[in-house]
DNA sequence: CTGAAAGCGCTTACAG
DNA sequence: CTGAAAGCGCTTACAG
């Protein structure tokens, strides 16, 4: 590859008067600036990026890390954040952690901090204007206390001092959502699988549902909510163990599709069918709740706009713009089909 | 950040030494080494990758450039190759063209074979020692006639003129894998449900299908080949039209699992049940194809496998060893469900 | 075993 | 409008 001084050679002049037609500063006259031009066309140079950075201060680039690209949410997530730093005219630089292959899903584990920290300095030895921090679901994150130097952004998951950006769904107000379908649709009696206690999504979205509940005065029958570890054989589990406590519900209401699919094997399993003799709804709009006999009502989570949140507020952070808060969540969209 | 000249400083030693540290060289004595360590740990010194890659020649870092990583296949194939990778000590940096979301899906359009070279560009003004270039189907590709001056290798598609090693599933065995067991299980008759004609995969599956059936002594009827677009739409729609051409047959091969899902909408409209009236094979095995009601029996693509044995074959060719071949094919596995 | 110096390919005041 | 020079943070012969 040619270098700046060679094509300096090549046009006779400097290499820093090729450098400012290069920048596009202003102080060059028409006529060198169209040779050089011409012959940077000719010659098809490219700055070498490292001697560029190395020198000026601002590269142009965030850092994209991510949880784990496999992860049925982070391909979405992705193309809405680099559809909006494209377009502003920034590179993004990529690694996945692997959370799940590499560290069997423990996002809270010491080692797996460590790998975040260990990216997070790759990063910022390339020397990225900002940091975007994709998380595969919604832990809590605790890896960003210490000051990093640049800003730094979480996409679907959340920070736990509030101190850093962090844009997720609104699990409850989607939770809520549904559950308001759900009743007008005629349940009264709705059962629940969740995925695990305590886990911020089961919370909220526990609330959302009761507030729904409430408000049609229809009692919350708490028995009635079986956890499912967020697993189609958990699903499956978990509905055989609601229906061995009790039949005195007409819909089951799934915190995940995963979980909807076991519901849907244990009905079928009991000659019952999901939709008829029983209403199902899921969570996520994952693909194959499309592919479901019949097709899964459930709620669909807007990565896309989640994405391209989180590439906003980011180069709001690196531009110095002011942000109103740190919390940002969007709420998920009613997708009707055929369960319920 | 501190620098290597402030770490010096606190050291009490040159630079050169420090760095002679950092990189392992052995004429160091050891009390200096373990005093330069310590404060390395202390200070959490990181070198500077830009200043350290424009002076050394070699990165250690591999370009991962991806099609699209929205492509069903594209996250497997990339965990395939980072597990490989990381292992070795290599860095990656991953871009992902969004040739679905930005270019239509069209690789072979001169746009976006501009796309795909601003991008090797860009990988080459990091200094990559590779590239290593995954594609989200089997495409022809033709971008990297010219010497592009580092090694690059081809992921899950065919390069046109075979001058650059790319490694893709087995088309041909894999289709008559799949022809043996349904012939196996009793099929004489066997209509098939295409993607678009002339591809790539198309063809060679279509061999694969036809060696089985011949040796099975079994004829083929071309009439029953129906092109289906490689989308669940297309895949009803096919299935329609074998219907009216022909009721003179028991098994409908679909070269993906889109498509069989097409047919199990058209089966299920028509009040057949498939797996019972009509047995149904895809091909991919997407993660829907294990919630179609009955799952379906589909060839496994061997994704990880890909990624991993592309990034073998491209750490070869940075090292100088010597490949076979360029034409790497490695075939599926068959999963038996219910639906043969 | 240690360090002074050159140089990787750029950008950026600054002088003319 | 143009160019000489310093310097970004490292590595690498080379001299001692």
């Amino acid at each position: 590859m040619i270098t700046l001084k060679e094509l300096a050679a090549k046009c006779e002049v400097s290499i820093a008067t090729v450098s400012n037609i290069l920048n596009g500063k202003s102080n060059v006259s028409q006529a060198t600036k169209q040779r050089v031009l011409k012959i940077i066309e000719e010659t098809g140079y490219k700055p070498n990026f490292m001697a560029r950075t190395l020198r000026a201060r601002k590269t142009n680039t965030v850092g994209l890390i991510i949880d784990d690209i496999g992860a049925f949410s982070s391909p979405d997530l992705v193309e809405g954040v680099l559809d909006y730093l494209e377009n502003q005219g920034y590179k993004t630089i990529i690694e996945t952690l692997r959370l799940y292959s590499k560290w069997q899903n423990s996002p809270d584990s010491p080692e797996y901090a460590k790998a975040v920290r260990d990216s997070v300095d790759e990063m910022l030895s390339i020397k990225v204007d900002g940091i975007l921090f994709i998380a595969a679901h919604a832990h809590d994150i605790e890896y960003f206390t210490e000051e990093i130097g640049v800003p730094i952004v979480i996409a679907y998951a959340y920070e736990t001092d509030n101190k850093i950006p962090a844009i997720k769904i609104d699990d409850f107000e989607s939770s809520y959502i549904m559950t308001k379908h759900l009743i007008e649709k005629g349940h009264k009696k709705i059962a629940i699988i969740g995925g695990a206690k305590n886990d911020k999504h089961e919370r909220d979205r526990l609330e959302g549902f009761e507030k729904a509940m409430k408000e049609a005065a229809l009692t919350v029958n708490k028995s009635l909510v079986e956890p499912g570890g967020w697993s189609r054989e958990g699903g499956y589990k978990a509905c055989g163990k609601l229906f061995k406590k009790s039949t005195d519900f007409t819909c089951i209401f799934c915190f995940n599709d995963l979980m909807a699919a076991g519901v849907y094997d244990y009905l079928y399993e009991q000659g019952k069918l999901p939709g008829k003799d029983y209403a199902v709804a899921g969570f996520d709009n994952r693909e194959m709740s499309d592919y479901l006999t019949p097709p899964l009502t459930t709620m669909e989570i807007p990565l896309e706009e989640i994405g391209r949140e989180s590439a906003v507020v980011l180069l709001k952070k690196i531009n110095g713009t002011k942000i109103d808060t740190n919390d940002i969540k969007i709420p998920c969209r009613l997708i009707q089909r055929k369960s319920v």
